[in-house]
DNA sequence: AATTATTATTATGCATGATGTGTAATTACC
DNA sequence: GGTAATTACACATCATGCATAATAATAATT
């Protein structure tokens, strides 16, 4: 049989898809800002589509937490408060920690690829590229929660990472503990090497629970809303 | 055509919010089975609405895990593997555990409740009462997680038990174990009335673990689908 | 007879129209 | 002039219509 999908994939794009995806980003990039009104007539006319696609978009945004939907009034984008940030990375903590213990019974190349990654970063910090270091390092969190072969973990790291992602790209974003961070992600792997599940635990769980120090120096806003 | 309708007619606020909680309800107690397909228009006239809100209602179910879409397709309900039901169940109980851990933390109303709810279940497992058991059994659960006081927790757990929840409705069912799982819980409440943390989340996972060989002896089709 | 081609039917996806509710704006009244 | 009431507007919600893709059913060809 003849290979037609030539590794690009047709792109099947539904509307609706195409909808959330782009809030999606609006949100998780901070462009639509907590709070926020979204009125589905702005989208669908800025969007050139109309209200159907953009209403089930909201549906779905909604269900992931993004926004809230207000009974007649519309959805606004969600705010967190520093509480519901901690929680957050409380439950970041506790799926890492598990996803590391389980990585180290990956198969080789799998660690492999990780490992790499981690020599890709370590490049990227060391000529202090920001935007490259960043999106390695969530490749790599990813990589580690995908090792450990379990679709439900997958899933509900991705729901929170979802919700944490702008403040986790300040968190990271603040020089100061860059370095800091960069020498627990060397523990990381060092753990990951030597295959020592319950190290790798204790170091993602450590990596995490120092995120929010970072994170409360830079965003909490008056309101305490972030 | 099925019928969808579950004998009670449809008068509430926000129509596809109702739609959403009845095609849940029904892939949940597994009235619309795993693999089986879900036609829009069906589902519709059965409840005597239009197409628009039940499309919202399966974006939803969708983003929840319990429906996949299928581009142009319509949409079924998700069959789980053997493998995805032992990957929910490790899910639930790393979830459990840290929740246990923390409702030990909670203050003496909290673990009262608790306590009281796990003395009303004694007395429905000794009369051998088995829906007002499972009932009790699921809100000592879900309070033990609420006493956490962690909504991203409450969040993760009620999305990973949503789609257990018929399995463990076999499980807990299974009369053979029955005695287990009760003493089991005896000694879970015991370690919350010590506010044993340590010893809680010990119990709790050891409850969770012993959750799969009682479902897997009862609901494993040929297929291996659940 | 079996496989392919073609047609017909069904259902999904999106747009638009109708309706009612929430909100703002204007006016009336104290 | 301030507050209450009424009206007007905007917007969310749901229904419906139309176009197109998928599936089936039927015909045609080897």
């Amino acid at each position: 049989m003849n290979d037609f999908s030539m590794d690009v994939p047709i792109a099947r794009t539904s509307l609706h898809g195409e909808v959330t995806a782009r809030l999606r980003d609006l949100i998780v990039e901070g462009r639509l800002k907590p709070g926020e009104r979204i009125a589905e007539l702005d989208v669908a006319k800025s969007l050139g589509v109309s209200r159907t696609p953009v209403r089930e978009a909201l549906k779905v945004l909604a269900s992931e937490g993004l926004v809230e939907l207000l009974q007649l009034r519309g959805a606004v984008v969600k705010a967190f408060t520093p509480k519901d940030a901690q929680d957050m990375l409380a439950m970041i903590a506790l799926l890492e920690e598990y996803a590391g213990r389980a990585a180290c019974k990956a198969n080789a190349a799998e660690i492999d690829a990780i490992v790499a990654l981690h020599e890709r970063m370590r490049v990227h910090f060391e000529r202090r590229e920001r935007p490259e270091y960043f999106a390695l390092n969530q490749q790599i969190h990813n990589a580690i929660v995908e090792a450990a072969h379990n679709s439900t973990l997958s899933m509900l790291h991705g729901t929170v990472r979802m919700r944490m992602r702008r403040i986790r790209y300040i968190g990271n974003n603040s020089a100061e503990n860059w370095t800091a961070a960069m020498s627990e992600h060397e523990e990381m792997i060092a753990a990951l090497k030597l295959r020592d599940g319950a190290r790798l635990a204790r170091a993602m769980h450590l990596h995490i629970a120092k995120t929010w120090p970072r994170v409360a120096a830079t965003v909490i806003g008056t309101d305490g809303a972030v």
